[in-house]
DNA sequence: GCCATAACGATCAATATCAATCATTATCCA
DNA sequence: TGGATAATGATTGATATTGATCGTTATGGC
């Protein structure tokens, strides 16, 4: 890889992710640490980034940095993101739907080896500047505010796609199963469902026990589970006594 | 093969890529590394690309402002943006091509009443928050770079969608017909000009007479051309012998 | 405060890339 | 055609980059 390549790629990187460890940097542009050092050097010369102890903190209005002050939530929905990121293996094809959870585990997917599919635009704007993703756009009616793509457009894009994981969140959990507010996204979803070898939800625990428009699907469809440590211990035995595989995060 | 069209691929393979190294640019015009050097020594004098150390790197927007005569395509692709954008009417259904110049288009149209059809990411961003327009994504595998959704995901969804104007650009126009420098992306625009009642093609002069890769369609297939007033009188007699209405924006 | 650990900067040998040069080949023009 | 000019590919010495290693310095736990 080209020396400039290999900078621009670390200012992107840790403008993605706030903050970029030596160590991970040099695995992830398969160079050397003393290669990274210099750079970084090189960078806080020019003030791209600003260098720490250990690592590297992006200079300036960082994406995360915008997010960071909110709610609890959010830094919730970063934790969780992060295990479920962690989860994925180089070279993996998953499907990421719409939502400002799957967003946060996008945001550990930039610059890594893999296949991606979504029908979000926010999720597609966040991986299409990091070269090492392949990125396929799942089009169809752009659903304002949300930037998520639905409709029959959507529906039948989904059919021709097979991937091995899809990631998704869902609007509320009761014992009846999982649902969404709206049914074009359902509908879409559904499809979504059919297309993956493993369904991996995630979701912060104050959607359980909420309901919403349209069911998406049983309670016991997805193979993983991932929700913070807020989870009641009440919704812990419940799907318990099912197959879905629970993650708490921390 | 002429040095001048190798020149050419050179520049265009950056652009399309951001980054090539001397290899990469050997090998894909079967010629030597010296060659590669002398050429991009010469691009680089010319401010078309920048030189980095194993390669080369596409010159992005901020030194094209000082290019004098990239500063004033831009300004010419703004006054065909704008005239283009005057012809569509309240209602009208357009799909809108990637490319800079239909992005000018696009610009013009946020908060009219329209319906608009894209594979270009940044045409979608744009127009996302514009709630007078109805947006329709056209999918497909995301082309780096440009963010443009080519590929089958992109051709079939063309096949199912019909609008009133397709508006779209070119890389290059000569006697033969017009063309561009992607064959994925020449794929997907053939398909469209098959989807729409009327088809217009936004360039600035300097495309005219220059070739790319990959033929689109012949000179005359285009309804109207939008054109600035730098075009050659040559031209415009042959233009003047076709049935293709030529705007020249002033 | 003290130690163990981790990160740092400096240095060096190995490697990759560069610019300059030259002989050869292709192209142009009379 | 023949001569001049330009372009090409290979070579070479110079230079820059890289990865490993070393002693030094900062950090965190006890």
């Amino acid at each position: 890889m080209l020396p400039d390549q290999r900078r621009e790629k670390i200012v992107e990187y840790a403008e993605n992710n706030g903050y970029a460890s030596l160590q991970q940097l040099a695995e992830l542009l398969d160079t050397s640490e003393s290669t990274i050092r210099r750079d970084l050097e090189y960078l806080d010369g020019k003030g791209q980034v600003r260098r720490t102890r250990g690592g590297v903190a992006y200079v300036g209005e960082s994406l995360t940095d915008f997010d960071e002050r909110t709610t609890r939530a959010l830094s919730q929905k970063k934790r969780i993101g992060r295990a479920v990121a962690d989860l994925i293996e180089p070279g993996d094809s998953i499907l990421l739907d719409g939502g400002t959870t799957t967003l946060e585990v996008a945001r550990h997917l930039v610059n890594r080896p893999l296949q991606v599919v979504t029908n979000s635009l926010p999720i597609a704007q966040l991986l299409m500047n990091s070269p090492e993703t392949e990125l396929i756009l799942i089009g169809g009616y752009l659903y304002p505010k949300t930037g998520v793509a639905l409709g029959p457009i959507a529906v039948e894009a989904l059919r021709t796609i097979r991937v091995r994981r899809l990631i998704m969140s869902v609007g509320g959990i009761t014992r009846e199963g999982m649902f969404n507010s709206n049914s074009l996204l359902v509908e879409a979803e559904q499809r979504m469902l059919e297309t993956a070898e493993e369904v991996i939800v995630a979701v912060d625990a104050g959607k359980f026990g909420r309901n919403a428009l349209s069911k998406l699907c049983e309670l016991d469809r997805p193979d993983r589970i991932f929700v913070d440590s807020g989870l009641d211990d009440n919704w812990k035995e419940i799907l318990g006594s099912t197959d879905v595989e629970l993650t708490i995060v921390e």
